[in-house]
DNA sequence: TTTAGATTTAACCATGTGGTTGAATATATC
DNA sequence: GATATATTCAACCACATGGTTAAATCTAAA
């Protein structure tokens, strides 16, 4: 089953919403990693970190390749684009109607010291 | 208490994880408005609203204005920027190595028919 | 085929989330 | 002051989240 791009949204933006989520892929920017490598770092355990890319994998924040007994985890940056694409569409709409506000606001209260 | 890069993060990013939350931020787009006029088109209570308005506060998303009885809401899009420079960092920053693995693998696999 | 290593699953726990309803708290108006 | 309107707060509920530990699964290697 195919996600809305509504629930697209949803799990992109709650799988960033974690701060050690959002270590674990600022950790896969360099190169991919398997499932130990990423958790070593952390304080939690490796079902814990699991979890996380669980999530992550959601969210299709990352891929995973098999590769044996263990796997290598991957960014997939792709997927940030979408949520860039909804933040950055709002703001650009946004920052017009705020800088229709602000001239108004310039208009009333004028400059005169 | 100022709140961390970290956790401004978290909140906005949580914020911005679900859907009733992304779509009072687009009503948000036109003008400010109330609370009350902000509930109306949605199914759920005025008490679920206010919640979630108070999220977008937390994040600091939105703004409010009283004025008498009621009050006024409005977006805060600087917040929005807080969100789209950490994934434009990270995705520029990964986009360049994926570019350099994808170099590799058209090396690797050759574009023989 | 046992054994060791890598990872996930299951069961559990405390806390958070998103909703409800009903009472409480302003504020404007009569 | 009494009352209607706008909004929040409190208590509650079902379910999700983020963590734990222990058992299960899969693969590699002895």
């Amino acid at each position: 089953m195919v996600k809305s791009k509504t629930q697209e949204l949803d799990h992109i933006f709650h799988a960033l919403s974690d701060p050690t989520r959002r270590s674990i892929l600022r950790d896969l920017g360099k190169r991919e990693k398997t499932v130990g490598e990423i958790a070593r770092p952390y304080r939690m355990s490796l079902a814990a970190i699991s979890k996380h890319l669980k999530v992550l994998e959601l969210a299709r924040l990352i891929d995973r390749r098999k590769a044996g007994s263990h796997q290598f985890v991957r960014l997939n940056p792709e997927t940030l684009k979408t949520a860039e694409e909804w933040i950055s569409y709002y703001e650009q709409f946004w920052n017009e109607r705020l800088e229709a506000l602000r001239n108004l606001l310039e208009i009333e209260g004028g400059t005169d010291g």
